[in-house]
Formats: structure tokens, C-alpha cells, sequence
DNA sequence: ACGGGCCCCTGTTGGC
DNA sequence: TGCCAACAGGGGCCCG
């Protein structure tokens, strides 16, 4: 589930029913899933094996919780310094199960815990997601290292504003390429791009540095406001892949304004909604409302 | 520094 | 009905 709100009704999930656990056994049942874990899956397993998930964390579309040990697992934090960081890829579920359930046709990795309670497995159709355990970087909020680069999201409150249109300002770039760039703004994807840009009436092919300051905070405020609504929703799915830790489907897609709705009347002004290739992939905005100005 | 193109995968959909 | 291309919410890497 990619981007931040349905990342973000994951980490709600683990930090529920995950955190404070301590990891019986780590199965990996996909070498893919945890390729990005250097030392190999054996080491993998055998380094969480016996640890406390302390606590369930996100910055954008990551999402990592902190290693801790039994014994101080109350004292939790003191001594963290290292994490289980997961990102979901286009097809990667995070999902709690009863250890007894029927194995997923995709399950990649599985974690059983010493209290025998519900499991959690590691699903993925297309192995895009992965897992890997990584030390903490000690400055400011500890943010496991292989992240440290990507830019803080837009509902932190590390989110400097400023520092954004300042960065946007100097970029030799169009604003939809910016705000996909996780080294600049981190959690927004293709769905929520095209959302926040049409909500903030601008075309995606806006040169950044025609963007005045007013300008970069409507668009923030429209990024903020678009993700609320749809985490206050359970986050966007089209189809079973997009699920919580339950299984359970969001419906914000009912609220999108333009993404997927190809041809359909523009809820702003009545004008079809327009379908484009861009970068690999589809955009969606209004004609219309959204007229390229600026460049 | 930036954009384009390709890759990594599996599955679904729509046109012919 | 079958076949095949296009496409899907992710990111990384190489090249010019």
C-alpha cells in the first residue's frame, strides 16, 4: 500500500496489535522480500528472533519498529538501536493472523511471537516491498539509517515549510516530479499528487520556480488536507491488495476527484477529466482548472 | 542536476 | 473463447 495514508493505517495496525511483542521465530519464505537486508535472510531471522518490537514508527512511506530487548522492554526507547524497517512496495501487506490461518499465495516472511498470539506476515504480490533490519541514526528522531536521505513527510511537524518552498524554489523542475520526490517531501505518490495538485487548481507540468511561497502553501495545505480525509477514511484501495492489518479495505477512492476517473466530469467544473502519460505512469487533473501557467 | 528509459515482479483488464 | 498488450498505488540505476 503505497503511499502515506494507507501506510499510516498500517502503522495504526502495529502499533495495536504488534508492539510490545516479542519475536518468537522469523521465517523468510522469499529470498526477494529481504534483499535489501545484506547479510542474507539467515541473519535476518536469527537477529530477531529472541527481540521486542518496542513500538511502531513511519516517516513517509516507511515504516520501521524499534528492537528492543525482553527485560527492558518496559524501559522502552532507552536503548534501541536498531529496527525492523519495512516499505510496502505496490503490492505489500502488513497483516496480523491467527498463527493456524491458511498460508497467503504470497506470503514472502513470517514472524511468530512467544505469547502464541496472532502472527505477522509479510505478503507481496509483485516482491516490489521489502524488509530488512538496520541501525538507528542517532541524530534528532532516530530514523533508521537506510532513510536518513528521504525528507521528512507533511504531517510531521519536523516538516519545515519553508525550508520546502525555499528547496522547490531553486529546483529546475516541474512540481509534480517534485512533490514524487521523496528527497524533497516525502509519502506522496501518484494518486495523492494528482489529488492535491487538482484540489490546488495547478498544472503538474508547473515549473517549481514559478511557484510563489503563497502559492507552495496552497499546495502544501491541499497535500494535508487530502491525506487527512483519506486516512479519516482507512486510505484508497481499488481493489483487496490495499488493506490494513486486518484485511480491511479503505474507501476513499469513492472521494478521488480526478485519479482514475478518465472522461468523467470534473466535480469543479464539469469538463472531462484528462488521462496522460507521465513518467511510466498516468496522470489525472482538469483541463480546465488546472491550465499550465508559467512556464 | 535533471529527464528518460529501463528494470525489478505478478496479476488483471480490455481490445481484437 | 483465447491471446496479448497495456497497465497497476513503489523505487533504483544507468546514461546522456
Amino acid at each position: 500500500m503505497p503511499e502515506l495514508p494507507e501506510v499510516e493505517v498500517v502503522r495504526r495496525g502495529l502499533s495495536r496489535w504488534v508492539a510490545g511483542r516479542t519475536i518468537a521465530q522469523a521465517e523468510v519464505l522469499h529470498a526477494r522480500a529481504i534483499r535489501r537486508h545484506v547479510p542474507g535472510a539467515a541473519e535476518f531471522a536469527g537477529r530477531l528472533a529472541g527481540r521486542t518490537l518496542v513500538s511502531a514508527e513511519r516517516r513517509g512511506k516507511y515504516l520501521w519498529m524499534p528492537l528492543g530487548d525482553p527485560e527492558s522492554a518496559s524501559g522502552a526507547g532507552s536503548g534501541s538501536s536498531e529496527a525492523l524497517l519495512a516499505h510496502l512496495g505496490m503490492s505489500g501487506q502488513l497483516l496480523v493472523v491467527e498463527p493456524g490461518s491458511p498460508v497467503e499465495k504470497h506470503l514472502r516472511v513470517r514472524l511468530s511471537f512467544d505469547d502464541d498470539g496472532p502472527e505477522l506476515r509479510f505478503v507481496d504480490q509483485r516482491t516490489f516491498g521489502h524488509l530488512l533490519v538496520a541501525p538507528l541514526a542517532p541524530l534528532g528522531r532516530p530514523v533508521p539509517e537506510p532513510i536518513v536521505h528521504i525528507a521528512a513527510d507533511p504531517l510531521e511537524e519536523a516538516f519545515d515549510d519553508e525550508v520546502f518552498a525555499v528547496r522547490l524554489s531553486v529546483r529546475q523542475t516541474e512540481i509534480k516530479r517534485a512533490l514524487l520526490d521523496q528527497s524533497l517531501i516525502s509519502g506522496v505518490g501518484n494518486i495523492y499528487a494528482d489529488e492535491a495538485l487538482w484540489r490546488a487548481r495547478l498544472h503538474g507540468r508547473t515549473p517549481t520556480r514559478a511557484l510563489s511561497r503563497r502559492k507552495t502553501g496552497e499546495l502544501l495545505a491541499a497535500v494535508r488536507e487530502v491525506m487527512g480525509e483519506a486516512l479519516g477514511q482507512g486510505g484508497t484501495s481499488f481493489d483487496s491488495l490495499y488493506v490494513n492489518v486486518n484485511g480491511e479495505s479503505g474507501y476513499f477512492d469513492r472521494s478521488l476527484n480526478v485519479y482514475g476517473r478518465q472522461g468523467e466530469p470534473c466535480a469543479r467544473c464539469g469538463g472531462p477529466v484528462l488521462r496522460e502519460a507521465f513518467m511510466n505512469r498516468s496522470s489525472y487533473s482538469c483541463p480546465r482548472c488546472q491550465p499550465l501557467v508559467g512556464s
